[in-house]
RNA sequence: CGGGCUAUGGCGCAGCGGUAGCGCGCUUGCAUGGGGUGCAAGAGGCCGUGGGUUCAAGUCCCACUAGCCCGACCA
């Protein structure tokens, strides 16, 4: 994508209102536009982080087993009698209809969920089965803050599965907790896993999945070395004790709560009259779990967990763009127009590998403005074209992770700087 | 929902009783060309909304609304 015709371009001026890291470079940098406090729009260059988070998510929720669908946000009153969250509920949108119903905007979907496996399982046989969605959740929070981070419409994985037996879905429960460390791993953030209570949702256990930043709310006791952690609410450990899991000495820190998963057992199945009939001719119970991933959060956590005071420094398989090319002009008319055409050749031939480019072709712009730019941003490496690059045959590549530039040679050009990848 | 702060061109801010100003950005021109470059000329504002005080209100008072922060809350 051509940075000159990207419509959300970045500031030079960070807003005056936002706070957090994460409001401050999303926003500044043309990431996100806000609407309303706790309400974003994400622009093309966010969305495209977003929709990174979203594929990984896709892709280890596939690889379990998941199905995906895509359920309402506008939900049945109804539904939300039937399991007593009606009234229960506080952050739960209530919408008016110009008819004299309401209906819920959903800040979760076990109330379509349920009834919707529901309608179509006839058999145990059919049994177990995991169904989610990567959709838009409202919650009615008394105080949207921290940037994308707590939001009253904000972007969320939620799947349900539904199980004949406690041991199938402890097995399942187990293989979710698992393919979520991956999906965190491949955000390229550091999480860890602590047990909580299952709230409102549930009576049973949950866990949460803390991602690790100085910005976060929650006050952890956790190890340096593996996932464990405790929350220090409810915590049993204190810092400088060893972990149970590995022996580490616990530190204390601080982490964002960016997924959590929960056993809810019968809590929503018996609300539906959900019961199936086993070989035998009995009735069955049917067990459930849940399972979130707060998709525009984690972005944020994202950014709040990898940036310095130059802008973000997205992983590379979040970020927008893997390769920002950066072509600075010249005075003299020909040598930039052989920067220019230099920098077009590169950002075709990595766009013809597949390599995802932005290319900053604005001319007429000083060099240190194109600089800040793309530390602003964040793309994983920085290619630089320019008189003096050129001169020495090569491209100047830099990580924006740090360390010194570097030059590739241009007859190495895409290969080169597709290595770095 | 309690407490605090804020509200003035696109962004960041100043003005604190006498009919709106700065920086950045934007437009135009010339210069410059590796860390937000220089000079010049322009465009752009019912000073959040409503009420009050006053001869006169971005400027003082009240209410409301909105945003941010702290707290409470937070599948």
């Amino acid at each position: 994508m051509r940075y000159s015709q990207v419509f959300s371009k970045s500031s030079k001026t960070a807003p005056a209102d936002a706070e957090s890291v994460n409001a401050r470079y999303l926003i500044q940098g043309g990431f996100v536009h806000q609407e309303m406090a706790g309400v974003y729009t994400w622009l093309p260059l966010g969305l495209r982080a977003l929709k990174k988070v979203e594929n990984i998510i896709r892709e280890e929720m596939d690889a379990i087993g998941g199905q995906e669908t895509r359920m309402p946000s506008l939900q049945p009153k109804e539904a939300w009698l039937k399991t007593g969250r009606w009234d229960t509920t506080d952050i739960l949108f209530k919408v008016p209809s110009q008819t004299d119903r309401e209906y819920a905007l959903g800040p979760s979907h076990e109330e379509i969920a349920t009834p919707l496996v529901q309608d179509y399982l006839i058999s145990y046989k059919d049994l177990p089965v995991s169904i989610y969605q990567i959709a838009t959740k409202f919650r009615d929070e008394l105080r949207a803050k921290s940037g994308v981070m707590r939001g009253r419409e904000f972007g969320m994985k939620d799947m349900y599965s539904f199980h004949t037996t406690q041991d199938d879905l402890d097995q399942y429960y187990e293989r979710v907790k698992q393919a979520y460390l991956k999906i965190f791993a491949r955000c390229g953030v550091d999480v860890k896993v602590t047990l909580a209570s299952g709230g409102i949702f549930s009576k049973k256990h949950s866990h949460e999945f803390q991602i690790i930043t100085p910005a976060g709310e929650d006050l952890l006791i956790a190890c340096p070395k593996c996932i464990f952690a405790e929350n220090t609410e409810v915590a049993t450990r204190k810092a400088g004790e060893s972990c149970p899991s590995c022996g580490t000495e616990l530190i204390e820190t601080k982490g964002v709560e960016a997924a959590n998963i929960f056993d809810l057992g019968t809590r929503y199945t018996d609300a539906f009259g959900f019961k199936i009939t086993d070989d035998k001719g009995e009735h069955l119970p049917i067990l459930m779990g849940c399972y979130g991933i707060g998709t525009t959060r984690l972005v944020g956590a994202i950014v709040e967990a990898s940036h310095d005071d130059k802008g973000i420094i997205w992983p590379k398989n979040v970020a927008p763009f893997q390769v920002h090319i950066v072509a600075l002009g010249s005075k003299d008319e020909a040598v930039q127009a052989t920067t220019l055409a230099a920098a077009e050749k590169l950002y075709t031939d990595l766009q013809a590998q597949g390599v995802e480019v932005l290319f900053d072709d604005r001319m007429g712009m000083s060099a240190g403005e194109k600089f800040g730019d793309a530390d602003l941003l964040g793309m994983p490496v920085r290619v630089v074209v320019s008189e003096k690059s050129l001169k020495n045959t090569a491209f100047e590549v830099k990580l924006r992770s740090g360390g010194e530039p570097m030059m590739v040679p241009v007859v190495e050009g895409v290969q080169g700087i597709a290595k770095l990848l």
